[in-house]
DNA sequence: ATCGACAATGAATCGAGATTCAGTAATCCC
DNA sequence: GGGATTACTGAATCTCGATTCATTGTCGAT
């Protein structure tokens, strides 16, 4: 019925996965599903992916390298790091929002285990974390962000909140426009929570929480 | 071999369940393996837990209440709201940081598929959250925090930014003592990651992002 | 129009492991 | 002591679905 292996057919097959993933769940998915969704039979999947689990894989690999790169390009459009980390939050936010089914593989099933996990942090996570920590240094040079505060923390606050944006989205069944979000998250964490005249917050509660918390 | 159903067989059947859950993933975890760690046979397990889903659920619900409840109780050593949100995410960070295969399974296992999610989201996380809001509200009442961020928002970034620190902490394998984090984590959710200076971020910023991104 | 090469098919295989349940043993109560 | 009750055991069952592979269909070349 073919002659070559189309690129159409592999990628209906990855398209028909991000639905079955996110419906079902990885383990729960069968590849009798995807195949029957993407119009191909089992068999044919093991013609484009090793397995079921390459499926994932192969999934995350390549819509992540785009994303990633996305990313840079984007964010060159403007100088200054705060600005930059907005505009990252926003393409973040825009990316995932777009889709619920993918964010739904992106948000849960990409994190079924800790293999994965590891996986996924050495490869792309990775990347992407160098990205926002670059612009936090970059910041921390320029004299935009606070030196004091250690960059990887930083990081992990832009992230740790955008994927909890994320995952709340997802989770819960209102569909607002997450990109939205971006501007207030990114104010949020350029500003912080505190009120403007609490100056007492910085130091006096810090010693409360050093000075021990209790049993 | 016995008359009682003890709790103390209960007790090691989740503590057993614990570790293979962490060591192997859900899917990839055998109940035999669990019960041979519990020393108790395959068939005991299903006198105390309806079948394998049960034994995570059941984790995660008498962990959680007694989790929350701490955390409730804990943070009444303090009046303030910044004080107090130092109190949670400390106790947040040093329940988990003192048993990593306690936080894969938090981090991990437990986001297993959007179901255990939803489930998880409706009873504790729900609570969580609602605590932590309560006391962001405190916090803008009592005009010791910003009210031009919506609370949900300030929620969301607390959570995540802890949520992050977690799986960073269990992915990498480094082992660093995870509670020291909550103090300057909390430091940077008040007073912002901008440097005092630089007034230009709040607005400039502001409009670049707002006023569209790019494709 | 015939052949060779390869893509595609989908029914059958095969393994795995959660759960069951008939049997065994401890404990209680008289 | 012994009968009743209930906890416990663990080998056998039973289901399920990923993967395989013998067969079929299509294409391009000659």
């Amino acid at each position: 019925m073919a002659r070559k292996r189309s690129d159409d057919k592999r990628r209906r097959i990855l398209q028909a996965a991000v639905k079955v993933f996110a419906r079902k769940g990885y383990f729960a998915a069968r590849v009798a599903e995807i195949a029957q969704r993407a119009g191909v039979a089992d068999g044919t999947i093991y013609l484009y992916f090793r397995g079921k689990e390459d499926i994932l894989v192969s999934l995350f690999d390549e819509l992540m390298a785009e994303h990633v790169e996305r990313a840079r390009q984007q964010m060159q459009a403007v100088e200054d790091a705060p600005s930059r980390l907005r505009l990252i939050a926003e393409h973040h936010l825009r990316a995932l929002g777009a889709d619920r089914d993918l964010a739904v593989v992106f948000q849960v099933e990409l994190r079924q285990s800790t293999k994965f996990m590891e996986r996924f942090t050495a490869s792309w996570l990775g990347r992407y974390f160098d990205l926002v920590g670059s612009v936090i240094e970059q910041g921390q040079r320029e004299g935009t962000l606070r030196a004091d505060v250690p960059r990887k923390l930083v990081t992990k606050a832009f992230f740790g909140t955008l994927d909890e944006l994320v995952t709340s989205w997802v989770i819960g069944r209102k569909d607002y426009d997450l990109a939205l979000l971006a501007g207030p998250a990114v104010d949020l964490l350029l500003r912080g929570a505190a009120a403007a005249g609490a100056s007492a917050s910085g130091r006096a509660v810090l010693s409360v929480a050093t000075g021990r918390g209790g049993r």
